[in-house]
DNA sequence: AAGTGCGGCAACCGCAAAAGG
DNA sequence: ACCTTTTGCGGTTGCCGCACT
């Protein structure tokens, strides 16, 4: 494993995966002694290791207090919100999830999270939509004036619900003071695609000052409707089969039809989201709180 | 059953920061 | 204040096992 494995005799260390007798020795020697020297440890454990292998094997596989094991959909959630705050520092991370090791995460992030936000259409450097990159790279004046007002409104946004443990202890030593308490880029991304949408449907064109009046809070708490009046949570959203279709990044004869030229939100998601991304679906249903629960199982439904 | 390709993960490397002398 | 050593971090590599042909 690793860049280069195997013995190397001329310096006496040893490279390459742990045996348990390594394992042994090494965990008896740190429960007996503590880990004060790494440099030192090696020889005084009797293994012919380097003091760097020991400190990394000792963290990332021996500790006693490690989670192995499959990432809980909390834990996804809490990955990727802290990534789209913090971008790669794995450790900060990590230090939000108990329990968890830097390198465990940085793992789950590459094999698993950064593919899924990719085949969500979500650019997981900057958890945007690729459409509003798109659009950014264009110089679309819009929409970069819509964007720039959503940032503004997710930082300012108070949180509704908190990560697995405080982030912003250590956030607020890193950031200028006005910092979200719970910036939940899943959520901001889907409503940032959701809102350009709306603005660049042809049948919405009446209604495109009503959205850039709005941000996404008052859509969350109210809903609108076509008309851009409040009509609770399951409000529909224009939308026709050729911009559902590039949506999806797909043909517009392959995608599925939004028939009556208007979507309930939680539809729009799934067909959005597509059908493998039910636990995407479940953070997103979680943080927006959709009340209505029939339109959730009719989403179910899609999947 | 054997071969091939690919994804996941453990472990390594290089660099930077911190600590110690 | 400077130099050396140690520790920590993020990126990368390569082995292993599984799925597919």
């Amino acid at each position: 494993m690793g860049k280069s494995s195997g013995y190397a005799p001329e310096s006496g260390i040893k490279r390459g995966p742990w045996t348990p007798e390594e394992d042994k020795r090494l965990l008896a020697y740190i429960q007996l002694h503590g880990h004060r020297s790494w440099s030192s440890l090696p020889q005084k454990a009797g293994l012919k290791r380097c003091g760097k292998s020991c400190r990394l094997r000792w963290r990332n596989y021996l500790r006693p207090d490690i989670k192995r094991g499959n990432f809980s959909l909390h834990e996804d959630q809490t990955i990727i919100q802290l990534h789209a705050l913090l971008g790669n520092r794995w450790s900060a991370i990590a230090a939000h999830l108990p329990k968890r090791t830097d390198n465990e995460i940085k793992n789950y992030w590459n094999a698993h999270l950064k593919k899924r936000l990719a085949k969500m259409g979500f650019d997981p450097v900057t958890h945007k939509s690729k459409a509003a990159i798109l659009a950014s790279a264009n110089g679309d004046p819009k929409m970069l004036q819509a964007e720039a007002r959503f940032v503004k409104e997710s930082f300012l946004r108070m949180p509704e619900s908190a990560p697995a443990v405080s982030l912003f202890d250590d956030y607020h030593q890193l950031a200028p003071p006005i910092v979200p308490q719970c910036l939940d880029m899943l959520e901001a991304s889907a409503w940032e695609s959701l809102i350009s949408m709306s603005k660049s449907s042809s049948r919405s064109a009446a209604l495109t000052n009503d959205i850039n009046g709005l941000d996404h809070h008052h859509v969350h708490d109210h809903g609108l409707n076509m008309n851009g009046q409040d009509c609770g949570p399951n409000f529909q959203v224009p939308i026709s089969d050729q911009q559902l279709s590039s949506l999806m990044g797909c043909d517009e004869a392959t995608a599925p039809s939004a028939a009556t030229g208007s979507m309930n939100i939680n539809e729009l998601f799934g067909q959005y989201c597509g059908n493998e991304c039910s636990e995407l679906l479940a953070v997103l249903h979680h943080n927006i709180g959709f009340e209505s629960e029939d339109a959730w199982t009719s989403l179910g439904k899609l999947m």
